[in-house]
DNA sequence: TGTCAAGTTTGTCTAGGACGTAATAAAATT
DNA sequence: AATTTTATTACGTCCTAGACAAACTTGACA
């Protein structure tokens, strides 16, 4: 039985939206207490985590909200759609997941690291190994806390990676961000990871961080290039938006380099902003980059 | 200029209080835009940020709601007691940060945790720098991207720590969380590098982990205990409530450790719920587990 | 000095209404 | 038939103002 700021807390669902739903949908129904103040069912929180996770695929709020339980159930598997057996070759990274073996997962990826190299590995083995990860906790075969677990050790192999090719000397010199509201760094990461092996300098800002401080960060360190990284959850008019916003509020002279899922659906490019779409192609961007500068 | 949303977002005080503030005190006195709605001058929003720190400390609202921003920093400082400058040896790093010299602040960090170990490079460096970072954040001395430069700097400096001294036998097993809405990950991550120097075997769940999460987490990793940290963000009762339903919904065997700013203003220890202060009696409580234990 | 009762402060919850933006359906164009 | 443009609906967030419990302060008394 938990209050309405409790639900928000548990399911990411605004107090607002949890009861425009009650008078629109019918659903959730909580019971009241003593004061008249919403009580939700275990029951119901568990509907609304599912809710949750079908809205964040995409599916319209009136199609799944008051749905019975079997019949999201239904819906989930409806949608997932493909299958993500795809990859027999990963499936022994997603055992150690499941099986919550952290110790012997980080060994799999740093060896994998090393036998097929950056490059390789990170568009064969992170890239679709995340992607199929994401896949199976759209399925509910995989938690939250798993998936965690699985980006934690990704992050720690990348990082030890990235600090053996530190280079403070290196060009062109590339500050990584995300804007609020991204949440998803290991696109960053992978890109930070890319571009070392380029022999950049890279200065990493934490997430979500507002236009304005990317600016500052960006003049602070004197950078080259603002890479930024945009995962599904933006939408391309976020995503535009934030590019423009940063475009205009950045000195002429750096660059602004954006790539991820949120930008290939994007349309049209704008005027200095470098829309990159798979990793390879950022290779090709920051060679271009080094050419058009040694001539200098 | 923010709406209500984003200004809950940057400064923790949530709607319904910046709304009912404004009627009771007066301040804060947002513009409207054409549809009536909230909009709040960044001067003002400064002056919340402020605000919301002094709360923290335990002042009450009639006393610095409404206070212009002078007002807030005499308060503030009578407060506080010992001036930012108290620390000398502390401004060599303040200068790294805001010369935005990452390399060398990382250099000096590895350097002092080595010249001090890690009990004192804790509690008199990492600790006392990081409340000293927080205090220039609020004066306007250090800007949102300085600070992330430098709790960067110290997690890697950290975990690298921690990963030298990663033990998958130690005892006992301990798994790091934060709940939702929890964003400060530095005190998560000094308690596991303390319990890692106590042999203990460490787990980390990313923070903002909802609470089934954290108890399927714990029952997957058969931990022995679940150790939760709490900045000054979450209000006394959200940490109580937090505290009650994880106790609730974890099985009886594993032990809950809370610590932090936050669990400080707890009056009342609940049952099977050990509230930590500084983080030398984190090192008193796995003493004590380890003694329970060792009988048996 | 400590404890208890009465009084005050303060955050969160309640209600339904309004409105802009995003997503869909329909129409018009290529 | 495929694509772009326009109309329509869906949906989340913000608004007002009042109510109440938990946390805090104060003062009386042992």
């Amino acid at each position: 039985m938990l209050n309405i700021g409790a639900v928000e807390r548990e399911t990411g669902i605004g107090k607002d939206t949890l009861r425009v739903w009650e008078r629109r949908y019918g659903f959730p129904v909580p019971v009241r207490d003593e004061r008249e103040d919403r009580l939700y069912p275990e029951e119901q929180v568990n509907r609304l985590r599912l809710i949750k996770r079908l809205l964040d695929m995409g599916l319209r709020p009136a199609k799944v909200v008051g749905q019975a339980y079997p019949a999201l159930v239904a819906l989930l598997e409806d949608s997932v759609g493909q299958q993500p057996e795809d990859h027999p070759e990963l499936q022994k990274y997603v055992q150690l997941i499941k099986g919550h073996q952290a110790s012997e997962l980080r060994l799999a990826l740093s060896r994998a690291l090393l036998d097929q190299g950056m490059n390789e590995y990170l568009s064969k083995t992170v890239a679709p190994l995340s992607h199929l990860v994401g896949e199976y906790w759209l399925r509910g075969d995989i938690r939250v806390f798993e998936e965690h677990l699985y980006s934690e050790q990704v992050t720690v192999v990348l990082r030890s990676a990235i600090e053996m090719m530190r280079n403070d000397r290196g060009t062109p010199h590339v500050l990584f961000a995300t804007l609020p509201g991204e949440e998803h760094m290991l696109g960053l990461l992978m890109a930070e990871a890319t571009l070392s092996l380029q022999g950049a300098r890279c200065t990493m800002l934490r997430g979500q961080s507002p236009i304005n401080e990317i600016v500052a960060a960006a003049i602070a360190h004197q950078v080259d290039v603002v890479a930024l990284s945009f995962s599904a959850v933006m939408t391309p008019l976020q995503v535009k938006d934030g590019l423009q916003q940063l475009r205009r509020a950045l000195p002429q002279q750096i660059l602004i380099w954006a790539g991820g899922t949120g930008v290939a659906r994007q349309r049209s490019q704008d005027e200095g902003v470098q829309l990159i779409g798979p990793l390879s192609d950022l290779i090709k961007v920051v060679v271009e980059w080094t050419e058009s500068e040694s001539p200098t």
